[in-house]
DNA sequence: GCGTCACTGAACAGCAATGTTGACTGAGAT
DNA sequence: ATCTCAGTCAACATTGCTGTTCAGTGACGC
């Protein structure tokens, strides 16, 4: 009884921070549907007041949920955002990168999932800072040597992202326990760089697509 | 006042078929938050009531919807369900078959939307009819001569799927018109093909990358 | 012509969520 | 010590959607 009416101590930081994890869960796990200030306030064990006073509407909480977990997946990946200027941009490793996104997904199905509700609610989701971030550094790494020349680095991100973050979505209803998890790490992080290296058809039984896409490069270049 | 107070002729499948293709569109517009039987009947200049009539719940509406899309979507792409164990698994071209998705998804990018929302809120995504079909297509084209070795072909349907669904949403903020949308499908089929041909990693640069996937290689075989 | 059936319009109760208000509490400033 | 005010909380009015019901209306098949 007592610890049922027992106030909450006064640390507003940390109430906004409750709410906004308890937010982002229910986000993950039932989209926005699922995101009443009610639920919400439940989940966090606070007060509906409370939240109402921490965001003024029910659009300023997801607002600001999605700002959290697009920040938060922003740091797992690339690191603080004030410090990311200094980095030498010749230093882009790009499978060590591939490999960070892949362990973090996998570890975090929940924030990849807001993030891609986010981008499929947002109507220019090209100005995300996490995948401008992202396709930033896959075009510093196709302008190197060390890319196949003539990447589309727009594309690429794109299809990097989704299927890194879509990934745990699949493979997850089959992961029983961590080891099994840790497996599909495995497959998808070495699946994705072989793909990478090789790609996925023997270019020596496909002339014509090789004729094509020469034909393609070739017209861009006019 | 008479077009308002028209009464709409009797015909129960069309108007069936007005009303999914109503809550497709709020689907994919707003989210399953978007869609209520109010504005859906709305959206179908139909009475709440009839909609009632078709769907006996709002859930109920939702599932036909997503499943409506979900056959639209394999229809589109793999042609009648009936007949698609007659032809012959061979005979699978995925170059084409990659063409036809994109062309798809460009043209109806809601109808991806839809699907991507269905995954994103499926408890068990890998059990969708579509994705089952795309995952058996590029597995048996992993299984023939055309394709490099040793592709974990369920990583690979994940990660073309979502790239493919994705890129419409990431590219039609940027497309004024149809001439620029063309551009954009087709910056996207060539960039696939391109990276499925040739990868994005200059493989004479990565000798301990080629490595490492040979020695994954080798361990999976144990 | 007559009954059937899809559709319309309007009303209703029930409910859950929103957003507002005012009272209370306790930590830190004066 | 007490004043202040941000933070916490319960209660209230309001809104909008759900699902139900029911009395019509007109198109179509028999």
């Amino acid at each position: 009884m007592e610890a049922r009416t027992r106030r909450r101590v006064r640390d507003p930081i940390a109430t906004r921070e409750t709410i906004l994890e308890a937010a982002s869960n229910l986000l993950a796990k039932d989209g926005l549907e699922g995101v009443s200030l009610s639920a919400v306030a439940h989940l966090a064990a606070v007060n509906r007041g409370t939240a109402y006073q921490h965001f003024e509407t029910r659009e300023k909480l997801i607002e600001a949920t999605i700002q959290w977990v697009s920040d938060k997946l922003f740091r797992a990946v690339f690191g603080d955002p004030e410090t990311i200027g200094d980095r030498r941009v010749e230093e882009v490793d790009t499978a060590a990168l591939t490999d960070r996104l892949c362990d973090f997904a996998m570890e975090n199905p929940e924030i990849c999932r807001v993030w891609l509700q986010q981008v499929l609610a947002s109507p220019d989701p090209s100005q995300d800072p996490f995948w401008r971030e992202y396709a930033g550094s896959l075009q510093r790494f196709a302008d190197t040597k060390l890319a196949m020349p003539g990447i589309d680095a727009e594309v690429f991100s794109v299809m990097n992202l989704a299927g890194v973050f879509f990934w745990p979505i699949f493979a997850r209803a089959h992961a029983a326990n961590e080891e099994e998890r840790n497996a599909l790490t495995k497959r998808f992080s070495h699946e994705i760089l072989r793909l990478s290296m090789y790609g996925s058809m023997n270019a020596s039984h496909f002339p014509e697509v090789a004729a094509r896409l020469a034909a393609e490069d070739g017209a861009k270049r006019d």
